[in-house]
DNA sequence: GAATCGCATAAGTCTCCGCTTATGTATTGC
DNA sequence: GCAATACATAAGCGGAGACTTATGCGATTC
């Protein structure tokens, strides 16, 4: 939720590994486990201080929680960026090139 | 210089602190000191840190040590950010907004 | 040239954090 | 209903890191 919970929890290489996963992807815990080489209640573990984070969300379905990534988390980071995006001009024409690509969809 | 490294200078709030304070006016070691609450070595240490990001430059003087936001430093987050961005659709929007501000200086 | 100043580095302490194994608690299958 | 499954929580360990004080080193001042 804010800016200091968030940088801390994307600082973690395997968390920000597992954030990333769910974005491409839904996926259980036992899915999550599966792809990396630390037990399931470190994934749980890493899972529990994305959701504090507001970077990830938790569906339940039976004996199995799905999480997913949470794009909304990322506001506090892309505001701080953003923030500091604007004493640093040469960089925004490359984002305009981006968003432009966007444009042509 | 990587993506890990950027994020663990930018984890510590203190840290982050003096670089946000940096992306202000370039400043001294002992002016920064002045600024914090921590001792003298603790910022060089922070600036060690943030230098070694590619977070920070410094300009020697004397005996003084000036230092100052480096903002290609930001560029990893930045592209990790606009990659993560992609599947977050409301989010660009808000961005062409504030560049188009941007065009009307 | 001796003392002082600005900063970096060294060394040690303490807290935090990421990991493990062990265990608890639902839910499902037989 | 009992065993197995899916996940969370507890407890403990080891390492990383943010801080301190102490010290070293070049540049400046007198």
């Amino acid at each position: 939720m804010m800016l200091p919970d968030t940088f801390r929890a994307l600082a973690d290489p395997t968390r920000r590994a597992v954030f990333e996963r769910l974005t491409a992807s839904e996926m259980s815990v036992s899915q999550l486990t599966a792809r990396f080489e630390v037990s399931q209640p470190a994934i749980s573990q890493h899972l529990a201080t994305l959701k504090a984070a507001g970077l990830v969300t938790e569906r339940r379905e039976g004996r199995f929680a799905y999480y997913r990534a949470a794009p909304e988390g990322l506001a506090p980071l892309v505001d701080w960026i953003d923030r500091y995006r604007s004493f640093w001009p040469e960089r925004i024409d490359r984002l305009k090139d981006i968003l432009k690509g966007l444009d042509d969809d």
